[in-house]
RNA sequence: CGAGCGGGCGGGUCGAUCGCUGGUCAGGUCAAACUGACUGGAGGAAAGUCCGGGCUCCGUAGGACAGGAUGGUCGAUAACGUCGACCGGCCGCGAGGCUAGGGAAAGUGCAGCAGAGAAUAGACCGCCGAACGGUCCGCCAACGGUGGAUGCGUGGUAAGGGUGAAACGGUGCGGUAAGAGCGCACCAGCGACCGAGGUGACUCGGUCGGCUUGGUAAACCCCAUCCGGAGCUAGACCAAACAGAAUGAAGCGGCGGUCCGUCGCGCAAAAGAACAUUCGGGUAGGUCGCAGUGGAGGCGACGAGCAAUCGUCGUGCAAAGAUAAAUGAUCGUCGUCGCGGCAGGGCUCGCCUUACCGCGGCACAGAACCCGGCUUACAAGCCCACUCGCAAU
RNA sequence: UACCCUAUGGUGUAAUUGGCAACACAUCUGAUUUUGGUUCAGACAUUCUAGGUUCAAGUCCUAGUAGGGUAG
């Protein structure tokens, strides 16, 4: 049984891996968010980065955006492959919506690494 | 009851499940990672970054200039551009509100359009006059003189009209050809002096003076007071991989507005060392700073003061500390507000009110070294003082 | 996090010492033309917002809002 915990070892950290992915990654979209993946080690936990502009709003609205991404990343962990890192930032002009958020993460993640 | 004015409080409650993060203890490990238990975990503005400080480094932060800030008085404060009380001015019937409020008699500048004239001002209409010139008429007389008429030119005047944001005091009497501070009286304002009150800004009263000396300094400027600069990306320490290298002169550098002053190294030549600068790297990364017997703390009592605030005493009242950056997600519950429904009650008979049920909402906003202010944002609800109007007693 | 700059018709720019907000393009209306184009005439502004200084503010001062940029 997967544990459900996101603790610092399941995060994406430096600067470099961001724009890495960024630039580098598989990317996947749709309405709400947009996703980048990135194959790591094959038997490495999936890892999460989320990055969110300043236009989206002020420190209140991004940081709830970012705690969306990050629980629906957490309660849905097994649906997601493994061995890869995600990027994640909200869409432009995207409307924040818990279950549109819930619905997009994993479907985004298969979708990315499907291409791969 | 209506309208208003000033100020204060408040910032949802309690749980369940799954998570994040700091600390302590235990387990675990060479050391970590990791696991478990207990415990702490956003605000009144944490925001804007507009001021002031602490703290840190620059050099021991000292002088002058430049530059910047402030600008009624007295007080409060670590300090302030903040706060309190008071004074002056403007607004409001009033409670109250606003007020960068030193100097225009140190100097320079500016004032469009309109208007006659805009700062040692000016004469359009108007008013006045026959001294001068012109014109007309008469007389003597012979190219001149004299008398009268005329406001055409020249002249006097600024009371009145009109322009403007502003027109170089106002009213009355005298005076004059008409007028005018031209003279006088009173009033306003300015200056000097005297007296009274107040710590003071200033207020009140009196005497004298020349008769008036305008506005703008959030225009330059002058005066007074204050400010050294940069900031936690401050700064201290540990420290990879590759790989160490170059330059300097009797001056060079510290020195970040400029100069003085000051400090470090060096000043016969060569070599070395040292010093300084530049590039690679004191970089990537990490630890500390950094989170607390601490902060110009909070609360309570007493005392001083109109107040801001201060003093003394008491009081475990007190535990956020991330670094791609924790403080959350879902559900329930109670609270509250709005709308709708329904039973009861009131009654002016279609409104009010209470219990219950359903639906929807509950703001502004997220610590990043720490404090004191200011400013701005903010849902529902509550409290206090005062003013005006109407009605009743 | 610290610091700096900008804001004027729909768009791009002007406005001297504070003195009637100007120009080009676009859009709309009307005229000319059989119609369209050209041309001509006209319309289109709370100078980002709110206060203040001044007789008078796009300009000066204060506070805010929005946008953009620089450093690490």
């Amino acid at each position: 049984m997967a544990s459900y915990g996101f603790s610092k070892a399941v995060r994406v950290k430096r600067g470099a891996e961001f724009t890495f992915a960024l630039r580098r990654g598989q990317c996947a979209a749709d309405g709400v968010l947009v996703l980048f993946a990135v194959p790591s080690q094959p038997d490495a936990p999936a890892r999460l980065g989320i990055t969110i502009p300043k236009k989206t709003g002020n420190a209140v609205v991004r940081n709830r955006w970012k705690r969306l991404i990050r629980e629906s990343f957490r309660t849905q962990i097994e649906q997601i492959p493994i061995g890869h890192d995600y990027i994640i930032r909200p869409k432009k002009n995207a409307t924040l919506n818990w279950i549109a958020v819930q619905k997009s993460v994993p479907k985004l993640a298969c979708k990315a690494t499907k291409n791969t």
